[in-house]
DNA sequence: ATTTTGTTTTTTATCTACAATAAACATTTT
DNA sequence: AAAATGTTTATTGTAGATAAAAAACAAAAT
């Protein structure tokens, strides 16, 4: 098997599950910017679609025969990429308890453990090493650097520089542009999530993820870009694991938000620095408690 | 041919050059740890040496015959590891005219063009990217995103924000560190080259890097020392190419370094702030000045 | 004249194989 | 016993092959 398949398992799932019997479809190239592939891929799509009898295909002319069931889709194993498959098995495996920072890892084991290639695998290492967690040494094997009171110190301050410096930039956009508008939007959402914060306190992290994001693509920076890009990689994998006091600390960084989205929209930047500093010195407090106590690099 | 030797022929040469006639060779294992490889690369560096006439070899007697001559070694362009080759490669294309900024880049041409698999020419891409200078869609083709004027600005932001924050941590290491020891004889290259500066211009970029490292390295933050990595790689071509001014350029960094040095030792956190933010302005402006395009602002 | 469909070509993603290198194990020498 | 050499095994680095996906080209339909 050369490559898998699982764009167009994806994306067929995808489209099957939102057609509707005796509509219209568009044209090819439509369907394929709709789902964002090909047209081959599309065409692949509607041929399968077709031979499923769930569509009447012929040229121009495509309608929709009934509703695809469950038992049409691929199951869900199927259409995972293995970028992401590889991702997740690592991830599940770096942060197990047994991983003691120091550990060799070795690309065959883990190919053969995920059932996949050693390229792959290896592909796969060297675009995480630039999480800093990993570390090659040549000819040799890698090594496990470990989610340590070290990393976690790294990366508070390098968060610290980036974010101080986007905050910065975002009280200094223009009054006219989208980022207010999408601002408001989040702060919003804070404050409904914040009433009903025991039921709802688990999706924090996807909101808080966005707001973040929001406030670094001020600063227009593809290396700050870049780096909260591993940052939100890392703590969604670390977070998921590490779900201590979850409530009272979400609900806590809700009001520090709060008050962060309030300074922002005041486009004052001492008011700026000041929450942004109160939040993101809580934050640093937050992910040094949920590391394991000992572990501790050894280097 | 699956893997080259080059680090067998690179070692071989390395070590047959330091060789003199009549010397006894110590164990294995050492000759092994000076040179920087395993024992089973030592023990095929041995054999040759052997086979080659260079020693007498017989378990521990190890004894240089003659010296070698240039013609025993291997010629330089079998001892440059593929990864360095596919570097060079690419660098020199990226920053040639004609390559202009949204350009696709292809593996396959690419690995063609230097006489390599594809494998490694991705490999390299996907460890490349971490720079900003390109950028791929899934599923499709790199592009080069280019050296640009963004890029550049990008870049020196980054630098200034984390340089600022290593300069003010190297004021504050301990009087015995070893890092004061390794600053004064920077200084003193300094002094040595501005007193020779018409012959010795051309070595400025090495003691240029050496110096940001020390200072990078007092932060012990695995992400500044990454950028700065990055950094210097790009630096080391993008010079390399461009040329234009290099003496006055070179001259008046090295002054302002002096100064930035001296401001260090005072150890005086205000005024190392002043000596690194005039610095960094000026190598901003430098940097700016150096692109292929058109005028620069003053920021 | 554009847009759509039909067909072919190019390019990427991934597997497998194998030599180079490192690492481990066994035996000998000091 | 410790260190060196001798031998075997494990692991990485790289090439080459191939299916999936994208892209380009050609013909047809609006």
């Amino acid at each position: 098997m050369a490559r898998q398949n699982t764009v167009f398992k994806e994306a067929y799932n995808r489209y099957a599950a939102a057609l509707r019997t005796d509509t219209a479809l568009p044209s090819e190239p439509e369907i394929a910017a709709q789902l964002g592939v090909s047209r081959s891929t599309a065409r692949a799509i509607l041929t399968r679609l077709s031979e499923e009898g769930i569509i009447r295909w012929n040229k121009r002319q495509k309608i929709v025969l009934r509703q695809p069931t469950d038992h049409d889709l691929f199951p869900s194993e199927e259409t995972d990429s293995l970028h992401d498959i590889i991702e997740r098995s690592f991830m599940q495996r770096i942060l197990a308890d047994d991983a003691a920072p120091g550990m060799q890892i070795n690309e065959l084991e883990l190919a053969r453990e995920i059932g996949t290639g050693t390229t792959s695998v290896r592909e796969f290492l060297i675009r995480f090493s630039r999480f800093g967690l990993i570390e090659k040494r040549p000819n040799s094997h890698w090594t496990l650097k470990g989610f340590t009171r070290e990393f976690a110190l790294e990366l508070a301050d390098v968060r610290e520089m980036f974010e101080l410096h986007s905050a910065a930039e975002f009280g200094r956009l223009s009054r006219d542009n989208q980022s207010w508008a999408d601002l408001a939007a989040i702060r919003d959402e804070h404050h409904a999530m914040l009433a009903d914060i025991n039921q709802r306190f688990k999706d924090f992290s996807v909101l808080d993820e966005r707001f973040h994001l929001l406030i670094h693509r001020a600063s227009k920076n593809r290396f700050i870009a870049d780096f909260y890009d591993a940052i939100a990689i890392v703590f969604h994998y670390h977070y998921q694991w590490n779900k201590t006091a979850a409530r009272q600390r979400n609900e806590r960084a809700i009001h520090e938000h709060l008050d962060y989205i309030a300074a922002l929209e005041s486009r004052d930047q001492a008011a700026i620095e000041t929450a942004c500093r109160a939040h993101l010195h809580s934050a640093r407090q937050t992910l040094l408690q949920s590391l394991p106590q000992i572990a501790t690099e050894t280097a």
